[in-house]
DNA sequence: AGCACGCCGACT
DNA sequence: GTCGGCGTGCTC
């Protein structure tokens, strides 16, 4: 390559797998500091933004059809040469056009055309003086020994510590280190209730890190803002959710994934990244060390810490006891109620234990995963439900504001007065959600204060915030809520937890479903109890025997882990097998199918040996008005084997021939470094 | 993704 | 006659 190279390579948003070449801007050259700038260019009949990737002195493109660049944007230091690996991994492992990667990963205030101008920023006072640390217990002080005792560079550890247990603690120390070695941290949470709190604790422990936050709920002018503070190195702490993973960040010597199971990490739709599994990549490439944490951590992550089958990835960091002196575990206990007649869903024993703590002045938390009133309305004459019109999901009764809700695909109506079918007027709720305990516990206990908190009474940040104070000033004696309350929040006077409705997932076709039960019933389970006031968890259930409600009675998630673990190896599931998922939705079910059909056919399979592709499934739910969907899985052994197949198969994917309304994408299952 | 080009049904 | 539906193909 000459000095001064005259064409830009340039990757654009739009999903095409090549790159884009334009000639050196009017009168101006390229250099390789604008390698990693963003240069405005006109693409088609409209301008849009790319990011340069390359210079050359040659192009496939015959000169006269080349345009030139309009103009290369120098208000932000290029994007680092890290930050391109990361892209084009993800591009490759997700199989997601490099430019739709890079595009997409930009804050929006850097993809416009026309940018909005910046303003300064409303900074309040940096407080000067750092709260001190406090005392760490043994098991925290050997934890950290054992990281610091590490060869510097990457390693990933799996800190696995009970609720309670002082992971953040640890977290705080290693940044800690980190600032004094002159290097940066990426803290990564799984959703954005959770930064506030965070970020608070951050900005007192380390007053003069410049620490900014990114998440989705961010205005775009402050997002711009926070994310080119991180890449002019300004930033040494950022704290952000799953899209946070893709800041860069200069000098990064550190990154940690708080709550590492938690299915936020993982992205649903364009690029299906998984942001736990890219924070991985990201600390290999960068050479620094990771830290995943978790009461609950993921089965694959599990499994990367101590199952002797599978290669020994992450080292395991064990926090047994809780932090503060003489804090213990609640007492769990199954409720069995095949023994008793339910009282509108409510054991006697919950009602019982509900009384005593309304007595004591102590508080008590119902965990229902099911807002709304109840899951479905159905006529009792001629055996009519509130079916979707929309989806194939049921209609849920809202009966507040006396709707019926799809909690599905978003679609809402009016309640009926009468079956739409036969007209007849007995048509009843069965079923309960959260607002039906609601109105149960205020008839069975009138003189108590009752709080719901779920996605409906917590709409708005704003809303959620008054709920969370209005818990806090013990203003509520029991709340009844969904998974909403079972994260990251402590209630100093709460003392019982009653689950209800939990079994459905024990039987669910998605077999992560008791992955994901196990991990909210612990951490709901962890919101019982304090130092000074013994906690109790109540779980009503048909199925008191069954392994997984043993294992939590016995707090004992290894033993639940290496279960499911063994379930999964016999059944050939993940980790024990590589996945990818190919999804097509259609006006008709036949063409979803169809396509699927043609993607399984394709001939290029026979030249790879041990991936299996399984026949398409219709699919019963699609979020999408007037689409049905349909999947086909692909399967393989080895993780090298499919991502060759993948990589393959999706060009051909590309060209087949679709109706215009079918939509199709890939998923990539979490990758094993 | 956008946006044009292009070829068949119901409207002034 | 043409307005407009969306199928098909291209963007340096």
């Amino acid at each position: 390559m000459s000095s001064v190279a005259p064409i830009a390579r340039i990757a654009l948003g739009v999903p095409l797998r090549r790159l884009f070449d334009y000639r050196a801007p009017a009168g101006e050259a390229l250099t390789p500091e604008d390698v990693g700038r963003r240069a405005r260019v006109v693409f088609g009949k409209r301008v849009c933004i790319g990011v340069i990737a390359a210079l050359t002195d040659s192009s496939e493109i015959p000169g006269e059809q080349l345009k030139p660049i309009e103009a290369v944007l120098r208000d932000t230091p290029p994007l680092p040469p890290d930050w391109f690996r990361l892209a084009e991994f993800c591009a490759a492992y997700y199989q997601t056009p490099l430019g739709e990667v890079m595009l997409s990963t930009l804050p929006t205030g850097l993809r416009r055309v026309d940018p909005p101008k910046p303003r300064a920023a409303r900074h309040a006072p940096p407080p000067s003086v750092a709260m001190a640390a406090p005392p760490l217990t043994g098991e925290q002080r050997q934890a950290l020994t054992h990281i610091a005792a590490g060869a510097p560079g990457f390693r990933a550890y799996l800190l696995y510590g009970v609720t309670g247990s002082g992971k953040t603690e640890i977290y705080l120390r290693l940044i800690e280190r980190t600032l004094a070695a002159g290097r940066s941290a990426l803290l990564l949470v799984p959703e954005i209730n959770l930064t506030p709190q965070l970020e608070a604790r951050l900005t007192a422990r380390f007053p003069d890190a410049g620490l900014v936050s990114l998440h989705s709920d961010l205005a775009e002018a402050a997002r711009t803002r926070h994310w080119k503070t991180a890449l002019t190195g300004r930033a040494r702490i950022v704290l952000g959710t799953r899209l946070a993973v893709f800041t860069p960040m200069p000098d990064l010597g550190l990154i940690v994934v708080d709550e590492e199971h938690d299915a936020s990490f993982k992205q649903q739709d364009g690029m299906r990244y998984s942001a736990r599994d890219v924070a991985v990549f990201r600390a290999r490439e960068r050479n620094a060390p990771i830290v995943l944490g978790s009461a609950t951590p993921s089965l694959e992550s599990w499994a990367n810490a101590v199952d002797p089958r599978t290669p020994a990835r992450y080292t395991l960091l064990t926090l047994a006891q809780r932090a503060v002196a003489g804090a213990r575990l609640p007492a769990v206990r199954c409720i069995d109620t095949r023994a008793e007649k339910l009282c509108d869903g409510f054991s006697g024993a919950l009602f019982a234990a509900i009384e005593q703590r309304l007595a004591r002045g102590e508080q008590s938390l119902v965990f229902l995963n099911r807002r709304g009133y109840a899951p479905v309305l159905a006529c009792v004459q001629c055996g009519w439900i509130s079916h979707c019109p929309r989806c194939a999901a049921n209609l849920v009764l809202h009966l507040a504001d006396r709707r019926l809700r799809c909690h599905h695909c978003g679609f809402e109506k009016r309640v009926p007065r009468a079956c739409p079918t036969c007209g007849n007027q007995d048509i009843q709720p069965f079923g309960r959600g959260t607002q039906r305990l609601e109105a149960v516990l205020t008839e069975r206990f009138p003189e108590a204060r009752i709080l719901r908190v779920d996605r409906d009474s917590a709409r708005s940040r704003r809303q959620w915030e008054a709920l969370l104070s209005r818990i806090h000033a013990g203003e509520a004696d029991i709340l009844v809520g969904t998974q909403m309350l079972a994260k990251g929040h402590d209630f100093p006077k709460l003392t019982l937890v009653g689950a209800l409705g939990a079994d459905s997932a024990l039987f669910a076709a998605d077999w992560r479903a008791p992955e994901r039960l196990f991990a909210q019933l612990m951490q709901v389970a962890g919101r019982a109890g304090r130092a000074d006031l013994p906690g109790e968890v109540l779980i009503q259930t048909q199925f008191p025997e069954h392994p997984l409600y043993a294992a939590l009675v016995r707090h004992d998630y290894p033993a639940f882990a290496a279960a499911q673990l063994e379930e999964r190896r016999r059944a050939g599931f993940p980790p024990y097998a590589y996945q990818a998922m190919l999804r097509a939705e259609a006006p008709r079910m036949a063409e979803a199918i169809a396509f699927l059909a043609t993607a399984r056919a394709w001939p290029g399979a026979a030249a790879h040996a041990g991936v299996t592709l399984y026949d398409p499934v219709p699919m019963r739910l699609s979020r999408m008005a007037n689409l049905e969907r349909a999947q086909l899985l692909a399967e393989s052994p080895s993780r090298r084997a499919l991502q060759a197949f993948l990589g393959e198969w999706n060009g051909a994917l590309e060209s087949i021939r679709t109706p215009a309304k079918l939509r199709w994408h890939l998923e990539v299952d979490p990758l094993e470094l």
